[in-house]
Order: C-alpha cells, then structure tokens, then sequence
DNA sequence: GTCTATATTGTGATAGAC
DNA sequence: GTCTATCACAATATAGAC
C-alpha cells in the first residue's frame, strides 16, 4: 500500500531527469528505461512516443522556470525589496536546478511553438510584477521604465552564468568550477546594488 | 585561375554555417553536402569524419566569440569609454552574428576539453583588458571590483538576450521578434550606464 | 576528384509470448 | 503489465567505378 509502485510516475521523474541533462536529440529511450529500472518497451505502453513523453514533461519544467513573482509583489514592501527578494529567491532556485536554463532554451529553441501552447491559455505570473513596476514608477519610488527591461537584465545576470557554466569557468577560472560557485554566490550582493541603482530617480 | 574551384574551402564554409545554425548532433552530413553543392562521399574524402570536420572549424568560431578587448584598451581614453566601446562593439558583433553564442555555450557543454585546448596554448585577449582595470582602480577612476565580475556582467546583459531569443521574445513579447530586436538596441544605451554606475567610487 | 551504391551502426517503435 | 526479439528507418562511413 505504501510502497505504490506505479511504473508510470517512475517513467516520468526518470524521463524529468535525462531530458533535462541532455537534451530531446541527445536523450535516449534506452538511458529513461534504464534510469527507470524498466526495459524500453514499457516507454512505448505509457507513451506512445519519445515525443509525447517529452511533452508530457516539458511544461510543467517550464512553468517552473518563469519566476513566480506574485508571492514577492504580494507584500507591501519597497521595491529595492521587491528586486532584492527576486534575485536572491531566483538564484537560489537556479543554483539547485542549474540544468533548467539552457535546456529550456534549447527546446524552445529547436520548437518555438511549444511556449505559446502554455502561455497563450492561462495567464502569466509576470503580470503582478510589472503593475508594481508601474506603481513605483507613478510614486516616484523608481526613474520611469520598460518592466520588461528590469526582468530581462535579472534574468541575463542570474541566467547567462549558470547557462554558460562551463564556458565563462572555462575562459575566465581555467575550468575551476569551485571557484566559480564560490565567485557567483558572492556576485549575486553586487547585482541586487547594480539594478537598484540603475532603477533611481535622477 | 580567378575562379579557384578549392571544393575544401567550400566545404569548410557550408560546414560553418550549417553546424552554427543547428549544432553538431543536429547537423546532417547530408544537409553540409547540399550547402556545399557536392555529395556526401566528398565530406568523407576531405576530411575523414563528421567529428574531424567539426573540429577543425571550432576553435575558429571560439576565438571569434571571446571579445577582442586590445584594440579597445590601446587608445588610452577614459574608463567609462572602454566600457562604452566594449558593450557596443561587441553587441554590434553577435547581433551579425546571433546563433555562435548559444552554439559556442552548447558545443563547450557537450566536450569541456575543447575550450582548453586552445586557451591553455595562447594568451587570452582579455589580458589587456584586465590590466587596464587594475590601473582604473589605482587611480581611483573606479572602485575596487574584479575584473572578471565586469566582463561576465557585460558578456550576460548581451548574449543572454541573443542566446535566449526565442525564449525571451515568447514570454515577454509574445513571441514578436521585431519588437524584441528594437527593444535590444534601445536597451544598449541603458547596460553602458548600469555597468558604468556601478564601477564608480563611493 | 567526384560520383553511385552499399555496408554498418544506432535508435525509435512494434509484435508477440508470458 | 512486463518482457525479449525484431522491424524499419535514418545517418555516418566506405567501396569501387569513372
């Protein structure tokens, strides 16, 4: 009873899981069954396709990806705050995730349509965001802006790193990994300030 | 005589464009042969294999990628102008140029050991620029910062966007790209003020 | 050097026994 | 539901004629 084995869910965490690290082109049945602890064929009785079972998972990547900023906006707190608690709670949850980016970006990439299929219906957690840019704006609090300008400049200074992993901690540590985990976490005071102080009157 | 046939070079360019746009899993043998005008056999014949012909064409690519900060740095002009130049030049290439990013990022992914073997053998272009950092924040021109914090912070702010196109224009422009392209160069202006504000002293 | 034809291998998908 | 065995096809690579 407890011990529910359901081959399905196992099927799809093992899939989460190969997908995410290399990709739909380089990912194989054979490594989801394996990694699943089950044989190939089992794939095709739950899924019909390499296909559907990768769109069965991407979505719900994706939607995890965007960053949920409606708890953030929610209290009422200023807005060097509100970009405060952004950055940190993103990065936090990237740096435990650090496949997600660039995967997402391949996928999407490689087939433009699948985001519209999940933004187009409901709508996004962004909007909560950009009103309160638009009443810090109004206020005074902040210099007049594109939102857009403000989640895309947060998302290249956390995203771009961690996607390019082995390339920036290629070219600029030769290859120190550690030391580029260590030089991220302590970047990421400096980029709070950055957008703070992009984001004044005057 | 004027009209050098030279099918190598031929191929060596129809393999560029191809392996840039789709990347090496994704790029068909048969897809360089149609770029190149000849038939597959000949891939074979001058170079001996698909991984052979890959190689022989990335390191190439890669040092197109890393900015060349030496010209920028020689005329001994201003800080805040070297970040100036630095932002614009180098935004003014990879919008030429928009797939070597993400293609670089990927193909680094997919084999760390190539970044090594050609930056391990030659001196780095950001040499010049390093130093001349140092001598800013001696001279108070700037605060104390490292100077691989600057050159991540500008290479994330310009290829992220490029890199993530698809990704971006979908969730924040609703997948219109010529509104994104305009929203990118109008936002230029704004990185050379952000990273600039940030480098000053106090 | 350049071509056509073919070998070889890898992988997604299916058939069919249990 | 789960397995083994096999099909079908695509893609890299090679043989051999010209």
């Amino acid at each position: 009873m407890s011990e529910e084995h359901n081959t399905e869910q196992q099927i799809f965490e093992a899939a989460k899981k190969v997908f995410i690290r290399k990709g739909f082109d380089a990912a194989r049945m054979q490594d989801i069954a394996d990694e699943a602890g089950i044989n190939k064929a089992l794939l095709h009785y739950y899924f019909r396709s390499k296909e559907k079972l990768f769109d069965s998972i991407f979505q719900s990547i994706l939607k995890k990806l965007v960053p949920n900023l409606e708890k953030i906006t929610q209290d009422n707190v200023p807005f060097n705050e509100v970009i405060n608690r952004f950055v940190r709670t993103y990065y936090g949850f990237v740096k435990e995730n650090p496949f997600l980016p660039l995967f997402v970006i391949n996928e999407i990439n490689r087939n433009p349509e699948k985001i519209v299929q999940s933004f187009l219906s409901e709508r996004l957690p962004l909007k909560a965001f950009f009103d309160r840019v638009h009443q810090a704006i109004e206020t005074g609090e902040i210099r007049p802006i594109d939102p857009r300008e403000i989640i895309l400049n947060i998302l290249s200074l956390i995203l771009f790193p961690i996607a390019a992993r082995a390339t920036m901690a290629g070219i600029i540590f030769q290859g120190i990994e550690d030391d580029y985990n260590q030089f991220l976490d302590h970047r990421i005071e400096n980029i709070v300030k950055m957008i703070n102080e992009n984001l004044k009157t005057q």
